[in-house]
RNA sequence: GGCGGUAUAGCUCAGCUGGUUAGAGCGCACGGCUCAUAUCCGUGGUGUCCGGGGUUCAAGUCCCUGUACCGCCA
């Protein structure tokens, strides 16, 4: 008999991004299920990949002075190393610069355009270079992008466009009949009331004067190539070849896409509309994540909190980083990372409730027992509650998995893991092993306590691979847990008497609060802002701040590089300034005091970690300081040059 | 500006179609055990269930309204 199959991808990622925690949850939640479905017996597929087209990756390549392909060819490494590390268990790894790939895009393309789903037409629009993005005239922002505030480009061109909007009313009612296409709920409702306008056709192709690095479009291949969102959704299916190897294959349609929810509109409506107009089916389930903060705070380069998930194998190991991401958050909700919610975890959670029930067990046997697993003998009451809660914990985990009910699951099995350490609690082995009655008692707890934690280790498995294994080394089984199979846990007592068991090194030591007080401190800006932030200072009714209160405040110099008035305003001037790492736009409030030509060359002092805000319809990222008196403002500064991006203390 | 969401213990949250003394985990306090990583087990408290109004025999749960925060669209 054939297997079920079972098809799940993540994004693919944009191979300019350096891999952060985001790529990496993403992509740890998909490799759970995989690894469970193929535990309960499943054909699984598992993809994952790089999107390595676009005008970002060519400018990239540019300014190093590098070919476009040499360019992506270094830096897609990045995002496959990282899986390895975090034992990622992708069966493909596809990338959108691979002749495969483009085969498929180019088929695909030549089909629509032979069905006339795909025509040419004149299209005048005001286009973000670095977005790639057209927009209307009443889309901008006082005659910027709206997204990104920069310059937009009046653009007059032909292009081809794909029906797209022809598609509209059946996809409502799809997802309309089809309550789990499109998870969360509330993305969903999110996605049906982005469908209540209009739906326009879709802009696919890129005049090749303006960005050469994509794929030439198959029937104007000189002068245009394919829009990196129509290339790149396109990976999901190109990795199994011909559209026609794509029809006669079992894997598609996807049971999962596992997503950002910035990228919900592209998958649930592009993606959805080109399938249609492909023949092919729609995946069934399209599951919009959410975002990770750090300390309360969004991730970014100037706040120096992007969290580097090697630095943290590094510190805390693989599986704990496995097991905190999927645990600390409901997925489809926003997160927020700390270092001290993460310790949180490692020591309850994995210390000790988890480390500490294995290695009470394999004490016990190796102090009764000479670690040689005996056989049950004298039953007892504490004996089916425990195997009683194993069954409902399986199957209830098994449900919470069609959810992708990641921290449920976590929980659901803790709760196993709670029951089995009240088990030894009851029976109390410790006093068994005193008499000889009770030592006949006593190879029966042993017994079930030593299964519950082969158990657990199955249960964990998808979650964490290396802790499972070392849990089957230390209980003596050989057998690979794969082998084992769901199947194994389903009835009491897989596990063989007379097994020798081998107690080994703590599978996770606690982080006493000496070593959690220095991992704190080591941690930069955002990690101060927690500690801190408990420590109530003594002085605060004075109105007076700690020392570390005000290094909260992110303080660098910038360079202003440009400065113009803000239309409509009096005060307010837009200006850009040169961190070091980056550019910011910035709104100050001096146009009464400046005229934009004086600020420019200046070296200033901005406070780089304020939340961004919107001023007149622009955002402003950070703060510059000045002083005023009256009418007048000065501008803070220095009495000689600093470079950009110095810390002000 | 339009649409939608959320507001529950110190913290993070659960409470389905309204029905006995509002729950879980973490933290905290106390007690028990001692096999174990100062671990485990048990007990416990506090909640104007955001404010105001309404429907109902009965509302955290439904309706209206206000406030705050968030998301999507414009």
């Amino acid at each position: 008999m054939k297997k079920k199959t079972f098809f799940i991808t993540t994004p693919i990622y944009y191979v300019n991004d350096v891999p952060h925690i985001g790529h990496a949850y993403t992509t740890i939640a998909a490799d759970v299920v995989a690894r469970y479905k193929r535990l309960a017996g499943y054909d699984v597929f598992f993809l994952t990949g790089t999107d390595e087209h676009g005008q970002k990756v060519q400018q990239a390549a540019g300014q190093s002075g590098k070919d476009p392909q040499a360019h992506v060819d270094d830096l897609h490494v990045r995002f496959k190393e990282l899986w390895v590390r975090f034992n990622i268990s992708n069966n493909d790894f596809i990338r959108t610069t691979e002749e495969r790939h483009k085969k498929v895009v180019h088929e695909i393309l030549q089909k629509l355009y032979d069905e006339g789903e795909i025509y040419k037409k004149n299209y005048e629009g005001w286009y973000c270079m670095p977005d790639e993005r057209f927009w209307t005239e009443k889309d901008l922002v006082d005659g910027n992008c709206p997204e990104c505030g920069r310059k937009v480009e009046k653009i007059n061109e032909s292009n081809y466009f794909f029906k797209m909007g022809q598609h509209r009313d059946w996809l409502v009612d799809y997802i309309n009949q089809n309550e789990n296409f499109i998870q969360p709920k509330s993305r969903r409702n999110e996605i049906l009331g982005f469908l209540k306008q209009p739906l326009d056709d879709l802009c696919i192709s890129r005049p090749t004067e303006r960005l050469s690095w994509g794929i030439p479009l198959p029937f104007d291949y000189s002068d245009y190539v394919t829009y990196v969102w129509f290339d790149a959704l396109i990976n999901y299916i190109s990795t199994f070849g011909t559209l026609d190897k794509i029809h006669a294959c079992d894997y598609w349609p996807a049971a999962h896409h596992l997503i950002g929810k910035d990228i919900l509109t592209t998958h649930s409506v592009y993606w959805a509309t080109m399938l249609k107009a492909i023949g092919l089916p729609l995946p069934q389930n399209i599951f919009a994540h959410g975002w990770w903060t750090v300390n309360g705070q969004k991730m970014s380069k100037s706040l120096r909190n992007v969290v580097e998930p090697n630095h943290l194998i590094d510190q805390f190991g693989v599986d704990v980083i496995r097991y905190f991401l999927l645990r600390e958050v409901p997925f489809g909700l926003d997160g927020d990372f700390s270092h001290k919610a993460l310790i949180g975890r490692i020591n309850s959670d994995l210390a000790n409730n988890l480390g500490n029930l294995l290695n009470r067990t394999l004490n016990m046997l190796k102090k009764y027992f000479k670690g040689e697993l005996p056989k049950p003998d004298t039953k007892g009451d504490e004996d089916a509650p425990l195997v009683a809660k194993s069954a409902e914990v399986i199957k209830e985990v098994d449900r919470l998995y069609g959810e992708l009910a990641y921290s449920k699951i976590l929980a659901k099995i803790w709760e196993f893991l709670d029951a089995g350490n009240i088990y030894v609690n009851d029976t109390a082995p410790w006093n068994l092993a005193k008499t000889d009655d009770g030592k006949k008692r006593l190879a029966t707890v042993l017994y079930n306590a030593s299964e519950a934690c082969r158990v657990i280790a199955i249960l964990i498995a998808p979650f964490m691979p290396e802790t499972a294994d070392k849990m089957m080394t230390q209980l003596g089984i050989d057998t690979p847990i794969e082998k084992q199979g769901l199947d194994s846990i389903k009835k009491w007592g897989w596990i063989k008497s007379g097994t020798q068991t081998h107690q080994g090194a703590q599978i996770f030591p606690r982080i006493d609060d000496k070593a959690a007080a220095k991992i704190l401190e080591s941690v930069d800006i955002g990690g101060n802002v927690e500690t801190k932030a408990d420590q109530k200072s003594e002085s605060d009714d004075k109105g007076q701040i700690t020392i570390d209160d005000f290094m909260k405040v992110d303080l660098r110099t910038a360079k202003i590089l440009e400065a113009e008035n803000v239309k409509k305003s009096k005060k307010l001037i837009k200006l850009k300034v040169d961190l070091g790492t980056e550019q910011r736009q910035v709104l100050a409030g001096i146009a009464e005091a400046y005229e934009p030509e004086q600020l420019v060359g200046r070296t200033v002092i901005l406070v780089a970690n304020l939340k961004p805000a919107k001023l007149m319809g622009l955002e402003s990222q950070g703060m510059i300081l000045a002083g005023s008196n009256g009418d007048a403002i000065i501008l803070g500064g220095f009495d000689s040059d600093l470079p950009p991006g110095v810390r002000v203390k």
